[in-house]
DNA sequence: GAAGTCACG
DNA sequence: ACGTACGTGACTTCA
């Protein structure tokens, strides 16, 4: 092959990359036209015949795919690693418009007019019965792959085009581009966890669950089934009628939500332990029953996978399992955090943050030098927001302004209401309304760049962080308020989540590369949207640890400093 | 498969 | 007068 540039697609017996087999590969490199080699079930011909494709996928042939993390941890099952710069269609579309679906089929349909064999067709639905691409035959195989490779060779042509008006071809080659490589070998590396702790820790939530469940039984005069809302409901607020006006969700049930109960729980027992009870079950199904069941067989080790194309803001999501959500909160969910532990006993974890990220961008990028003085001066911010707001000397702010500070400052990031912050809060409405309006009064050019964000959505059509990233918002006309109020705050939340999104991408990538550079051992393991999780060797602690702070604090110059906190522990919980 | 709930940043 | 925080993924219940 003497191309500059092929595209090529696995086949593979199922969805996780690192457990699948290869059943076929698809290449093309001209429009309408593709090549497709099938392989054996003995795995050992398998690798023998991919070897003779080493020096394609190692060679500096530019790779097109779609979603091309996939294809790249399949091969690396092979041991082939794929080298060279790389087009993936899936993060292109992500980049021309994050709010889309991003399917192949969907693409082929929007962009080609045309609508492609869909895998359904030939296995069936997902679930027991669906077929393996194994028992397809050779033909109806290679007419699907074929097809799904010339159309992602398609795609390219049009989406070259579309990133460039776009203004993003920078963003995917410089980030998301890169960022496939860091996130194939951090999903490859997995994480380790303590199994054993985690059983027993089941055992515990099992007996205090029992006791829970008694409880409630007794006061309710009755058994029922408590993990369904809508027998709580009944027996909460028919029943034992425990608030006049009760309130409901919107399609008329009783809401029985943690807000609902919390407001109860002060006068009724029944309340406390229904919301222990809640807790701990939470804890136990999805996490600490759950994730030893997702400790890969060959590595002994979790692997998350990185979603780069859901987000609409430019954040990454996990799933599978999602460790971007792992307890930490409450005492029984840091029980949980303190499973994940190092590779083995010359490695720690090491735990890397950003301080108040997205409020030194917003800082930053509104240019409001009263924010700004505060975090050049390293004040705690929320106590010096309380400090001005409730015009005290910062060493007097009680720990009630400290806290509504707080919410209000979380508030402007996502697009407060009076409303929202006085459900956040014991504030009621109209103070909630004051304290907004002396916050904008303390940050004035806060709220003058809000306005100028909605501004600038309403006459382009979209909103843009720091790397250009764009969020388009089609309803920032809308006639309907509420659709439009919506879509404000978007205009506003849109460019600070996603810059906070942007900063750590590019700081991932610049660790990953000296880390390949430098050789070490150490290895990125986690992000968790402003923090990196890393496996440290201790002999290389001493290094690594400036190196992670530098390159997450430097990733990108605003006018306000980035803050890092590095910590290290025997579990993720510790190195906090 | 939708709805309700709740774990995280 | 109205309904409202931004972004995700997973689990259980129930039609």
């Amino acid at each position: 092959m003497q191309q500059h540039s092929v595209c090529f697609d696995t086949e593979t017996t199922g969805l996780k990359a690192l457990e699948v087999e290869l059943i076929g590969i698809a290449f093309s490199y001209e429009v309408g036209k593709g090549y497709y080699v099938s392989f054996p079930e003995n795995q050992e011909e398998t690798a023998s015949i991919l070897n003779e494709f080493r020096p394609f996928f190692e060679s500096d042939i530019e790779k097109i795919g779609h979603n091309l993390k996939y294809d790249i941890k399949v091969l690396s099952n092979y041991n082939i690693a794929v080298k060279g710069s790389l087009f993936d269609t899936m993060i292109a579309h992500y980049l021309i418009n994050p709010d889309m679906r991003h399917n192949m089929d969907i693409l082929a349909e929007t962009y080609l007019n045309y609508q492609p064999v869909s895998i359904t067709e030939l296995i069936g639905k997902k679930g027991k019965n669906q077929l393996s691409m194994r028992v397809v035959p050779i033909a109806d195989q290679t007419e699907y792959a074929v097809e799904d490779a010339d159309i992602t060779l398609q795609l390219k042509e049009h989406f070259t085009k579309e990133l460039e008006s776009g203004n993003v071809t920078k963003l995917f080659n410089e980030v998301e581009l890169p960022l496939v490589s860091v996130l194939t070998a951090m999903e490859i590396e997995g994480i380790n966890i303590d199994i054993h702790f985690l059983k027993k820790l089941s055992v515990t939530l099992t007996a205090d669950i029992n006791r829970l469940e008694k409880e409630i039984y007794n006061q309710a005069g009755e058994e029922f089934n408590i993990a369904s809302p809508k027998q709580l409901g009944i027996v909460l607020f028919e029943k034992m009628q425990l608030v006049a006006k009760p309130k409901k969700t919107k399609t008329g049930q009783y809401s029985t939500a943690e807000e609902v109960l919390s407001f109860l729980a002060k006068d009724h027992q029944i309340i406390r332990d229904i919301q222990e009870f809640r807790q701990y079950k939470k804890l136990q199904s999805t996490y600490v029953d759950a994730l030893p069941n997702e400790v890969n067989s060959k590595t002994g080790r979790i692997h998350t996978q990185y979603m780069q194309a859901v987000a609409a803001t430019g954040r990454l999501s996990s799933n599978n399992p999602n460790l971007q959500n792992i307890p930490i909160r409450t005492k029984r969910g840091q029980a949980v955090r303190k499973s994940f532990i190092p590779r083995d006993e010359n490695h720690v974890l090491l735990a890397a943050d950003y301080s108040q990220i997205e409020l030194r961008i917003i800082a930053a990028l509104s240019n409001e030098e009263n924010m700004i003085t505060a975090f050049k001066n390293g004040e705690d911010i929320h106590a010096a927001t309380a400090a001005r707001v409730f015009n005290v000397p910062i060493d007097e702010v009680t720990r009630e302004q400290r806290s509504n500070a707080k919410t209000v400052n979380f508030g402007i990031i996502y697009g407060v209401s009076a409303f929202g912050l006085s459900n956040q809060t014991d504030l009621t409405r109209s103070e909630a309304k004051e304290l907004i309006d002396t916050y904008y009064e303390t940050y004035p050019k806060l709220k003058a760049f809000m306005a100028a964000q909605v501004d600038f959505a309403r006459e382009h059509g979209y909103v843009e962080t720091v790397l250009k990233r764009r969020r388009y918002l089609k309803d920032i006309n809308s006639r309907n308020a509420m659709v439009r109020n919506g879509a404000e705050r978007n205009a506003v939340n849109a460019p600070i989540q996603g810059s906070a999104a942007d900063i750590i991408k590019l700081a991932m990538i610049h660790i990953h590369n000296r880390f390949e550079k430098e050789g070490f051992t150490s290895k990125m393991l986690l992000q968790v949207h402003d923090e990196l999780v890393f496996d440290a060797h201790k002999d290389e602690l001493d290094i690594i640890k400036p190196i992670i702070k530098y390159e997450m604090e430097n990733a990108f110059k605003m006018i306000v400093p980035l803050d890092v906190e590095v910590g290290t522990g025997e579990n993720w919980l510790e190195a906090h």
